[in-house]
DNA sequence: TCAGTATAGCTCGACGGCGAACTACTTCTA
DNA sequence: TAGAAGTAGTTCGCCGTCGAGCTATACTGA
């Protein structure tokens, strides 16, 4: 079990503060840096497809929800988390491409939807595919019964952490 | 074992594209969504006393190199995974505010170092103690073991995922 | 020793995210 | 059924990050 950063900085709050216990950065700022770290792996296969992260989340979520591959601006910005202005902004830029468009709802005069154009659906169907494969790529190192116990481990955070579950 | 929200998109990934293994979103997904909700959560302690996650990683960073808390740009730029240009722009944040001041390098006529000012020095003592705590509240629904565990498979994971350690 | 290369830090322009404020529409309630 | 309250989406201004390009300084090898 080698060191990482994150074991060199508990060593030295240990040396500068020993009186706090600094372990729960053992678990905060490795999913902090893991995090960094995969958001910038994961960027470089979606610019292989003309994405970034935000269009890709997007695009993903419309493509998972089914058809008619349509979802309210909210429900993509509750998906996604970000802010309803966000997602504005990320619907105008992928709607300039073409890749999704603005529709009607019929059954809420103020609500917009989103649907998957044609070519949106043929771009995030290849876009998602290799998106999997560069996410098995980094997770390769790891043997299947650690990365799953990893995954068990991060739910039961998750569900603490996120009340809307 | 509740499902959270990962697992609803695992499943619906199995019903819109069988063909794929969605598995690595399991770990990956939840590891981004974590860290989105830690950070918003963290910010709240930040900002009680007047930072936010940049300036406080940056005061950090100083505090726990030990005295005389001095770092260059270029150190404290790969600490926190910045682009130098944006550690610029941070220490001249901190700099305005009087919690760092930029010295000059004896040794090297490039360099700057970073200086905790006597100001900062008391700041991150007293914001490092309620962010700890903060920290150790996000993760009290954890079992100590559990913690543990992830802490392990976190720091097995960025050892592949950081070629630096 | 000196030309070539590398490095430290800064400036600048572009970009994406956010919250507040706004409009238009819907739902609640009395 | 009218007025109040709530909700969907947009606009706007601000802010932090980034990469490219710049200057000044430090190394490196013939």
């Amino acid at each position: 079990m080698t060191a990482d950063h994150v074991d060199g900085i508990l060593a030295a709050w240990a040396r500068e503060r020993p009186d706090l216990d600094a372990t729960p950065m053992g678990v905060i700022g490795r999913i902090s840096r893991s995090a960094r770290f995969l958001d910038r792996e994961l960027d470089t296969v979606f610019r292989v497809h003309g994405l970034d992260g935000a269009g890709f989340d997007v695009l993903a979520s419309l493509r998972r929800s089914g058809r008619p591959y349509v979802l309210s601006a909210s429900a993509l910005a509750d998906a996604t988390m970000v802010a309803r202005s966000s997602m504005t902004s990320r619907i105008d830029r992928l709607e300039a491409v073409g890749l999704v468009a603005r529709v009607e709802d019929e059954r809420d005069g103020r609500g917009v939807g989103v649907r998957l154009t044609e070519r949106g659906l043929e771009l995030i169907d290849r876009a998602v595919a290799d998106h999997l494969a560069n996410e098995a790529r980094l997770l390769a190192c790891l043997p299947a019964d650690v990365a799953e116990r990893l995954a068990g481990d991060l739910r039961s955070l998750l569900h603490a952490l996120d009340p809307g579950w």
